[in-house]
DNA sequence: GTGAAAGCGCTAACAA
DNA sequence: TTGTTAGCGCTTTCAC
């Protein structure tokens, strides 16, 4: 390519009718492959598409069909800062989506209720809705739900948890085993060489991304950091008040903690157990999920570090594969991996 | 919002020119602030468009408009791996972009050469392109033929160094202070609390980027490692073999360095180093950019945490913003803002 | 099996 | 100052 400053004009299906001495009609029916063609008369059209090197004008394509993408979001209806933002960024990407005739809604459903889930599942109206992003956990009547809405023709993905053996047509989200490596990675070097415990924050050990997170983190600390030892993880269920009322007990069982990975949701409980530690008290702190109190923890030394999937790039992701999938045509796997972002107060987003 | 399946058709000019009572050329006239429209009719027009909530259908705007982008990269000529990555990423987009109606090509251009930076911007053609990404260094005559182009109707954004003073419209990349800040506290962390020296190889003084990596560095180092020193920068103008050079006489000089920080490009020079060293001897290495030889690197051990800013979201939001600040429509700064990506061996992408 | 023609939402001559 | 009309590239009846 280099620099190609003039401009050939692309060839449209006028020029593929032109050549392959068809009409429009014909190269629209082999375009999107409709039946009641001969098939000489497709190989003259796919010969004039290869020889003028025909694309798509997607938006021209959308524009006739007069097709408008409907989307809904399924989410975990307990509220916590990373769930809001999730919601927050729908609501910001659906309003500017509008000049691009595509609409985001969303429902929400009691968290680690696989049952609500499912209802809610088959409650989405297959004959308007074009995909649906799920973030919940996996369960047979789940999959069973999610199975049906692929068979009337919605495309399926699941967000910021894999559903692996569901019938989702993507995974949108971090690789949680690896998210938790990393964790284990920055924890390790910074709690130094000293021997002593390591605490793990969790909140439920049927939130399969919670679960994947642990594994990776104690694979690594086994690998690299053999002289800590790793408590039993606190199920917090992503409650604050429990993870609160829960701590102090644990840390007085093992004066010896020097570390803490939170795992899962629920800072806000930690961080009320942080400040009542003296400054050279504090253990060293990795957590999930950059949030405005979570920031502002980085911020004041409380957190040390923050592993974190940016909400905005899963909401835009999701939206760009449910389209892409529904036209067929092939998404940017390097576009769509969400990063492992690590947060230092240093690299902090403003 | 909530849900919200069901899809009431938006609005279109068609409707506005009814409520409005004006006939669809008006329509567009005050749509596109066109000259020529009373007043009054104005007036009536916006009226209708906030009574009906209208959005402007961007893509049947510019089918209609027969518009077509064109876009050019300008970038160094000197190829490392990091160039040569944001190449590929020009090259795969510019394939994917034909079915949006947007073309990209590059030219390069010697590095570090103001005056032949300035000439290659003087010969792009402002009649047949609508934007231009600027990868180089900033000087006066720089500015001029960004303002030039400017002049001309070009969009001009800058990418990875920025040149606050000159006309472009925006700057596409990373934050160069914090980015220095934060390889200053990962490598302070890591290093421990022993007294030592840390050594940093820099590019180029005359690269803002590098320069501003340096002054983030220096800051964190200051405040929060005081135990380290800092030694003066080793200026390896992005060469490998002069970086391989200089290496071991610095080293020798200053037998107390137990940390490395790689601000720019050349790391293939370091690494030849670094696997002369004994593993125990071998400092903790902070260096910029993910690419096949510095990720390989951090998986041999040879690198301890990696720096970077991904080049598909740089050539993606260059894209992006030239294309919204052409439509004059709203960017998404958060989709926008490049992150300072850290990585360890455990967070990479595969 | 194939083609002609109308139309998606918007723009741009050209008239009036 | 305003309106009419013919497209942009593609899809979709409805004929043949």
């Amino acid at each position: 390519m280099k620099q190609d400053q003039d401009t050939p004009l692309s060839p449209t299906i006028n020029d593929i009718a032109r050549v392959a001495e068809v009409s429009l009609a014909t190269v629209d029916r082999v375009l999107n492959s409709r039946p009641g063609v001969r098939d000489k008369t497709v190989q003259k059209v796919h010969k004039a598409i290869a020889d003028l090197g025909y694309v798509r004008d997607t938006a021209a394509a959308n524009l006739a069909r007069g097709r408008v993408y409907n989307f809904v979001f399924v989410l975990p209806s307990n509220s916590n800062e990373f769930i809001a933002s999730l919601v927050g960024q729908i609501e910001q990407l659906a309003a500017s989506l509008r000049r691009e005739r595509t609409r985001l809604s969303y429902v929400r459903v009691a968290a680690f209720d696989p049952v609500a889930l499912a209802e809610a599942i088959d409650r989405i109206d297959a004959s308007t809705v074009d995909g649906v992003a799920i973030f919940g956990p996996e369960t047979p009547s789940v999959r069973d739900s999610v199975a049906h809405l692929k068979a009337n023709g919605v495309t399926v993905v699941s967000l910021v948890a894999d559903v692996p053996s569901s019938e989702r047509d993507h995974y949108i989200g971090v690789d949680n085993v690896a998210a938790g490596r990393t964790a284990a990675q920055l924890l390790g070097r910074f709690v130094g060489p000293q021997e002593a415990s390591i605490l793990v924050l969790t909140g439920s050990m049927l939130a399969r991304d919670h679960l994947e997170r642990r594994l990776g983190f104690d694979e690594v600390m086994a690998r690299d950091f053999p002289h800590l030892n790793i408590l039993a993880s606190l199920e917090g269920r992503d409650d604050p008040d429990l993870i609160e009322r829960l701590l102090p007990t644990t840390l007085a069982e093992n004066p010896n903690v020097i570390g803490v990975y939170s795992s899962a949701a629920g800072n806000e409980g930690l961080l009320r157990y942080l400040v009542t530690c003296k400054r050279q008290d504090r253990p060293i702190v990795v957590a999930h999920e950059l949030t405005p109190l979570s920031r502002q923890a980085l911020l004041d030394g409380l957190f040390d570090a923050i592993i974190s999937q940016d909400s905005g790039h899963l909401v835009r992701s999701a939206v760009r594969v449910m389209r892409a999938t529904r036209d067929a045509i092939p998404i940017n796997t390097a576009q769509e991996r969400i990063r492992i972002d690590v947060y230092l107060k240093e690299n902090m987003p403003p």
